[in-house]
DNA sequence: ACAGCCATGTAACTCGTTACATGATTAC
DNA sequence: GTAATCATGTAACGAGTTACATGGCTGT
């Protein structure tokens, strides 16, 4: 029978965030997806999180109702029982992908024979700046989970505690590149 | 000025690896791609490769040509002068963007919550010898790069040594999550 | 003879992004 | 009042994939 696939994965990413129950509007949904799929699952653009919702929607997995809020009517949105069977299905028998990295400085590196090593230490730089803002801000959000290990967020806490350690390793293979090509640089610099 | 891209990123990778200064086909491309950038930069696909070639060639970074081989003609492709300096311009002055990830496997254990906890160790189980594979080859790669300090193959050696690094880290991360998991399925397994 | 690799593409489709457009509400 | 945030979308495009189609060459 097997019948097409009901939601993409970022679809199925968006279900899962509705899944621990809260009702919440197209906007809510890309800031929860912005402080937790982030880490770890390229969150989707603003305007895919209304796409997908629709078509969600569409399908049957999710419930939307207009709610008046003061004057106006906004539209939020909570998991069906149908989406919570669809995506325990998915989430139990389709096949788990190997993790999609596109890592564009060590695309820089590898082709560092066409740059300026000083050029490329800078660019080290740049990424080891923004992988400590990502763990300053991976930390802030792990410290916002309470730690109740019976709760519905147990998982949560550990991919967080996962992420941490990712991004720690990230940092430190940064700084092994960077004195390698230090060194580099030193050993094979311009001959004076 | 600020003129338009002339190439993807994935369009520069590919113009990188002909930097290298082989004459190659499309389909030797793609073989060198998934060698190397595999690792690190998701591998466009053999169709994607001979696109990319046209819009190189068409953009006049590439020059292709066509080779009697025996019977039959096979187009080989070198990168050229103006080739050169766009990567180069490219490698110096663009962007480097944040690596993208999406960890697959990340986003099955933060939705533990609506799967079996037996069937999310099996997961994690499938992830990590894909994980050791991974690393198997990858240390392949990186025992076929020669040890010449001064040859244009230094920064493949880093890349390589900074990719072992990382799968290394993620081998680990994945072990563990699954002590982790394992330890959660006792205390708070079913009640007996 | 047959399998498997080398070699080159096309067509249709999916996923996802950026840019644009709109307007209400809230905080200062 | 005015800036930031909340809220919702549309349209055009870009990037990348899978499936299909074809055929020569190489080793057994």
């Amino acid at each position: 029978m097997a019948r097409s696939q009901q939601a993409t994965p970022t679809g199925y990413a968006l279900l899962g965030l509705l899944s621990f129950g809260r009702r919440l509007t197209g906007y809510e949904l890309k800031q929860f997806a912005d402080s937790s799929l982030r880490f770890f699952y390229n969150a989707p653009a603003m305007s895919q999180v209304y796409s997908e919702l629709e078509k969600l929607e569409g399908a049957g997995l999710v419930k939307g109702r207009d709610t008046a809020v003061g004057e106006r009517t906004i539209r939020v949105h909570s998991i069906s029982r149908k989406g919570i069977t669809a995506l325990r299905r998915w989430l139990a028998h389709s096949a788990v992908d190997p993790p999609l990295l596109k890592h564009h400085l060590a695309l820089r590196i590898f082709l560092g024979h066409m740059t300026e090593p000083e050029r490329l230490l800078e660019q080290v730089a740049g990424q080891r700046s923004w992988c400590e803002q990502t763990l300053t801000d991976l930390a802030i959000v792990r410290e916002g989970l309470e730690d109740d290990p019976a709760d519905q967020w147990a998982h949560a806490r550990m991919v967080a505690d996962w992420g941490l350690d990712y991004y720690r390793a990230e940092l430190s293979a940064l700084d092994r590149l960077a004195s390698r090509l230090a060194a580099t640089m030193e050993t094979c610099g311009r001959p004076q």
